[in-house]
DNA sequence: CGGAACATTGATAGAGCTCAAGGAACGTGG
DNA sequence: CCACGTTCCTTGAGCTCTATCAATGTTCCG
C-alpha cells in the first residue's frame, strides 16, 4: 500500500510547509513507488549514478564517506523527510554513499524527471535548492565542530543536535529521543576513535547528563550541553520536503 | 568601468559552460554592478541577510564561521567563479561569513531577483542547485580529511586540493599557484594550530616536497602527495558559472 | 627607530589513539 | 537447553600526535 502525497503523514507536522492542489499533482506524478529496506541496506553509494532519488519516509539512516585508508566519516544522519540522491541528481554522481540503519520506507522518484520539475515546479525547485543549502549549512557547523572542539564537546554538539532534529520530527519524548546508532557510527561522525567515543559517554553519564540505552537517548541537562557544545539550538520555524 | 556578461572574462575558460543570447540577456539584467573590494573587508557576515548575492571575479577570499570560544574554521576559499550569498538568498541567512584576503573584483546580483531567476530560468536555476551540490561535495570532503586524516595528511590533502582548483582557472604556472593566505588560515582550514602547521610545513619544504613563499604555493612532488592524501585528484570537465 | 604582523623553533604537557582483554546480549545449531 | 560465535560495549595501559606556551627572527611600514 503506497502513501499518497496528498496524505503524506511528513506534511502534517508543523515544520514543513504546506502545499496546494497542483503541487500535490505534480509531486504525485513525480513519484514513482515507495521502497521499504532492512537495516543495512545500501541505498545509494558513492561514485554510483543512481536513476532514482529518495525521500526518507519512516526510519534512519547514514551518510557516509568511506577513505582509501579504510576509515569512515560519517557525513550526516538520514532521518524522515531528508532528501537523497540530489547530488547525483544535478552532478551525475554520488559523493558519498548512504546505508539504512533501521528498517526504512522510502519515496522513490525518476531522477530523469528532476528537469521537469526545474522546468514547470520553480517552487519545488528553490525547496530542493533550500535542501541543499541546508545540508550544506549543517556540514558547515560540523567542519565547525570537529576542527576546533575537543571531545567533550563535540559529543554535546552531536547528540544536541541530533534530537533537535528529532524534536521538529515529533520523534522526542520527553527528554528522550531514538538513537538507533552503533557508538562506533557516532564515532566515525565525530571524528573520534571508539575507545575514546565510549569513555566520553562514559563521562557524561556518570555527570547525569545523558543516558544512551537500547537505543534511546535521554539529554536530562541540555543547558550545560548547550554549554560545552557553544550552541544554542534554534528551532527551525519551517522547511520544505520533497 | 563594468565588465559586460557576454563578454565575462571568466566563461572564456574551457571550464566553464557557455551561455546562449537569452540567458546572456537575463544575467546583464540580473547583475546589478560590480563591486571592488580592499584585502581584509568583509563581504558577507554570518547571521546577517544580506540583500546582495556576488560572484567572485578576480581575487581570493575565505569562508569561515566563528566559534563563541573564539576559535575560527575556515570553511572554504573562494577563488573567481565561486557564488556568495546563496544561504542567504534562500535560507535568509548567512551560515558563514566571508572575507577578501586580496583585492577583489565582484559581479553584484540582487537577491530580489533570485525568485526569477527560479521561475524564468530553470537551466540558472539548475546550475545554481549543482554549485550548492558542488560546495556540499566539498565540505563533505573537507570533513572526511579533518575528522580521519593526520596534520601530514590533511596539509597535502588541502594544499592538493587548493593547486587543482586554481588550475582550473588557470592561476598556475608550473607546478605553482598563488596563494595569498596565512599560515593561520591555512591552520584554522584543516583544524590545526599554527604552530603545528609550521612545523609540518617545514617537513614538507626539507623534503623537497612543497615550497611556500612570496604568496605562491609550488608542489614538487605531487605523486608523493597524493599518496599521502589518499586522493586522486580528478579535473573537472565543466561547471556552472552563475 | 619602534611597532605590528607573520613565520619559525624549542620545550612541555595532555588529549585522544591504539592495543589488548573481558563482559553482556543475542541468535543459531546440535 | 546449552555451547558457541558474533556483535557491541566497556575498561585499563601505554604511547604519540598535536596543542600550548614561550621566545626569537624577519619584514615591512609609519
Amino acid at each position: 500500500m503506497v502513501t499518497d502525497c496528498s496524505n503524506c503523514p511528513l506534511r502534517k507536522r508543523d515544520v514543513y510547509d504546506t502545499l496546494n492542489t497542483d503541487e500535490i499533482t505534480f509531486m504525485r506524478r513525480f513519484k514513482v513507488g515507495e521502497l521499504k529496506v532492512d537495516p543495512g541496506t545500501t541505498l545509494l553509494m558513492e561514485g554510483s549514478n543512481s536513476p532514482q532519488l529518495f525521500t526518507v519516509l519512516k526510519g534512519m539512516g547514514l551518510r557516509y564517506k568511506l577513505l582509501p585508508n579504510g576509515r569512515r566519516q560519517v557525513v550526516n544522519f538520514a532521518l524522515p523527510g531528508a532528501f537523497l540522491g540530489l547530488q547525483a541528481g544535478v552532478m551525475g554522481e554520488m559523493k558519498h554513499s548512504v546505508e539504512a540503519t533501521t528498517p526504512m520506507v522510502l519515496c522513490v522518484f525518476d531522477r530523469a524527471e528532476l528537469w521537469n520539475l526545474f522546468k514547470s515546479e520553480p517552487e519545488r525547485a528553490f525547496d530542493l535548492t533550500w535542501l541543499s543549502a541546508m545540508d550544506e549549512h549543517f556540514l558547515g557547523e560540523a567542519l565547525a565542530s570537529i576542527g576546533q572542539m575537543s571531545a567533550m564537546e563535540r559529543m554535546c554538539w552531536g547528540l544536541l543536535r541530533f534530537h533537535a532534529r528529532c524534536d521538529d520530527l515529533g520523534l522526542t519524548d520527553g527528554d528522550h529521543c531514538p538513537f538507533p546508532f552503533r557508538q562506533q557510527d557516532l564515532a566515525d561522525a565525530l571524528g573520534l576513535s571508539l575507545v575514546h567515543t565510549n569513555k566520553t559517554l562514559m563521562k557524561l553519564r556518570d555527570k547525569q547528563i545523558l543516558s544512551l540505552e537500547d537505543g534511546k537517548l535521554g539529554l536530562h541537562n541540555r543547558e550545560k550541553m548547550e554549554e560545552m557544545a557553544m550552541i544554542e539550538v534554534e528551532r527551525l520555524a519551517r522547511r520544505p520536503l520533497i
